[in-house]
DNA sequence: TTCCATGTTCCGCA
DNA sequence: TTGCGGAACATGGA
């Protein structure tokens, strides 16, 4: 379930368990998760290694390890996960890459849709800029000017902008749908008519929000009832105003929101 | 069987 | 140049 709240959560679950082992095995079990480099390549170097610490940017996971300039990259895709485990029966049905530690246990990248990625980079760095990646909302130097300065120079709807990486880098279909919500904005309002004042709102609804998730995954506890998240239905009752959920498609997306108090 | 899915990329068109 | 719709990728789950 990987947008920025959930690749947070599997950073911490990272640094967590499984630094500074010693990695003994690297099982790649699909080729088709790794980018343009070889499997060989991959597991070679890796083993013998060690995990020294991870950095998020926007989906992106990004591992330290003991070899000079050689960091983990990882993207989950639609349906990526980590688990860390000591016994085999406990491995994810599609776990597509294993890596085995010196003390026994394992962590597993798992992805059953494949659409996520596992590979090497030199630098965290330099691949924010390849990729042209926008900032992560939650970011210290995130502010409000920048937010309002990147919508600026922009036309098109606020949902296809929140969900663009290169102006934003972490959001997708459903904290979009939800910042929205809570904003009280239309998916498909042209962003260039957005007031000052709204996008204040967005802005600190949005990092709220994000702030929000992060705790309640960590703690395993739910959504509110009252959120849209909960509510993703047509025609459910809005737990805010009263009004009818409705679903469209925006930005290719199905998109969830309220027709009366989202405007 | 059919539709839908938390992501990204590429292509064609306006 | 910018933005958008559609399709493709792979694999379930309801």
């Amino acid at each position: 379930m990987p947008e920025l709240p959930e690749v947070e959560t599997y950073a911490r679950y990272f640094a967590a368990h499984a630094l500074d082992q010693k990695i003994v095995r690297v099982e790649v079990r699909d080729e088709r998760i790794l980018g343009e480099i070889r499997k060989v390549a991959f597991v070679k170097r890796l083993k013998g290694r060690s995990f020294t610490s991870v950095r998020r940017h926007g989906k992106h996971l990004f591992v330290a390890t003991s070899a000079k300039e050689t960091w983990l990259h990882l993207h989950f895709g639609m349906s990526g996960d980590l688990a860390y485990y000591r016994h085999v029966e406990q491995e994810p049905r599609f776990a597509r890459i294993v890596f085995g530690f010196a003390g026994g246990a394992q962590l597993a990248f798992e992805d059953m849709r494949l659409f996520g990625l596992a590979e090497l980079v030199a630098s965290p760095d330099a691949f924010i800029v390849d990729r042209k990646l926008g900032p992560d909302p939650l970011d210290p130097k995130f502010t409000l000017a920048r937010f309002t300065a990147l919508l600026e120079k922009r036309r098109g709807t606020i949902k296809s902008l929140l969900m663009s990486q290169e102006i934003i880098a972490g959001l997708g279909n459903l904290w979009v749908d939800e910042t929205l919500y809570l904003s009280s904005i239309h998916p498909r309002r042209p962003v260039d008519r957005l007031k000052k004042e709204e996008i204040r709102t967005i802005f600190t609804s949005m990092r709220k929000l994000l702030r929000d998730v992060i705790a309640r995954r960590e703690r395993g506890a739910a959504m509110p009832a009252r959120s849209l998240y909960e509510n993703r239905e047509i025609d459910a009752r809005c737990p805010r105003c009263g009004g009818s959920i409705r679903r469209a498609v925006v930005f290719g997306r199905t998109t969830y929101f309220c027709a009366t108090h989202q405007r």
